[in-house]
DNA sequence: CGAAAACTTGATTAGCATCAAACCAGGTGG
DNA sequence: CCACCTGGTTTGATGCTAATCAAGTTTTCG
């Protein structure tokens, strides 16, 4: 069995021999895995949960879960882009951070809590989701895999702090050159990154959109960015580190 | 002895009996121990601890840690205010957030990582050092501890998170106004709030220290603020309240 | 093909940075 | 005790950056 799963069943031809469920093969096949949660769990451990991992797609804008929304699961993200977005008090929505592939959002929820802010799809998106009781019954069999928790929680801080740090300070042109090294890490093999709208820009920089199209307008002129289609473009890494070593002031 | 514990054994006046060393007193006496990581121990738990956590004092300015600094350790907060700041690659410093009484921090250490950025005390701070190789035996012996330290996590999150909501935009006036409710969380009884620098101020929301000075200023003259002496102040709530209600736009 | 949404660009204005000067409190040394 | 210095603070004058208001263009999608 161990050895089947090691030359992935979902690829067997041997009629009528269906040893793993349909979703168990998902989950063994699934190319995050190793980076995901369930690393610490054997194959065998993977059988007996599988059933209870729902597989999701998203179109962009669909939302994945709500804050204040009694949170009953963990996501996995498999592909895809999803911004954590809150509103200020004051009803301004303003875009925290971005999760992508190998990213597990929504930990909030293991604490009996509610989701802390909105998660919503920037890209098509595929997400597995975990149940809450899932993880409980897997903690109490692999005390090991609380640490693992926490290193996510640990990433998830840096990556708030990060933002905070370098995209939520300096001149608009600044914060515009360290949102396209932050796009960077979401882009594909292919060598595009995704474009994110000149909305999302201003939400996530606290720029005005027409701010956000200027100064990227700029940066094109500059040979930093070149917009592919609508919602891709591609990088020039020497002119995008090249822009950021020489602003004297960032402000 | 338990019982002598729950009269607290600090005030015994029994000449030759110390059943309990010194800083295991101290610990037991802990105004802030129900709040603190080690509410889930009992007195007995807390004896075979007490001689590994270090009680620190630490005056305006001293680094309590620094960031890439090999983590040994996390601090609980006694009293006074820490704050937690990261200098960004063009090199300018930024305040990420504010701890004090009761907040437990440098959790990262725990992880085995370099702390994530410097702690710097704001006033006089009380603070207790505690090993990372204790709280790994603690937790060995009460796994129940990995839950509380997971809310510390997420109480890290959540303050970060609302940091870039409501104090990294809007205009410099409504930042200062969400400053000052936020430093109302840390008033002492008396009902004075610790009064940052205006260098501080403006490296915890992004402004120039004049005007943070400015501002100041037009909230002193508005009755928001009454600045006692240079380092504390006295705040109107109501005034605060109705000033951040009536905003029509936050920027 | 037409309407709506997203985007770009221009003109003007508001808000904050910058540069500069003066003020004040606390501490030091004569 | 006072003169002096230093670091934090306040306030003023000016300029730059990004917000705002306003067209006009391109893209998307029914």
């Amino acid at each position: 069995m161990a050895q089947l799963a090691r030359i992935y069943p979902l690829h067997s031809t041997l009629e009528g021999f269906t040893p793993y469920h349909p979703q168990a093969q998902v989950c063994l096949a699934c190319g995050v895995r190793q980076f995901a949660l369930f690393g610490v769990l054997d194959e065998e451990a993977l059988q007996s949960i599988h059933l209870r991992i729902a597989d999701l797609t998203l179109q962009p804008g669909d939302h994945l879960y709500d804050g204040e929304e009694p949170g009953g699961a963990v996501y996995t993200l498999r592909s895809g882009v999803i911004r954590l977005e809150r509103s200020s008090e004051a009803g301004e929505r303003r875009i925290l951070r971005l999760a992508g592939r190998t990213d597990l959002i929504g930990l909030e929820s293991l604490l009996g809590q509610t989701y802390a802010s909105d998660a919503v799809a920037c890209t098509p998106v595929q997400a597995c989701r975990i149940p809450r009781a899932l993880i409980e019954e897997l903690w109490a069999d692999h005390p090991e895999l609380a640490r693992d928790l926490m290193k996510r929680w640990q990433r998830a801080l840096d990556d708030a702090e990060e933002w905070l740090t370098e995209l939520a300070r300096g001149s608009a042109r600044h914060r515009m050159l360290r949102l396209l090294l932050k796009l960077s890490e979401f882009s594909d093999p292919a060598g595009g990154v995704w474009l994110p709208t000149r909305q999302e820009m201003g939400a996530m920089l606290d720029l005005t959109f027409e701010t956000a199209s200027r100064v990227l307008s700029a940066l094109r002129r500059d040979g930093v960015v070149e917009v592919l289609d609508s919602r891709s473009a591609s990088l020039s890494m020497p002119h995008l580190l090249a822009a950021l070593n020489e602003e004297g002031r960032g402000r």
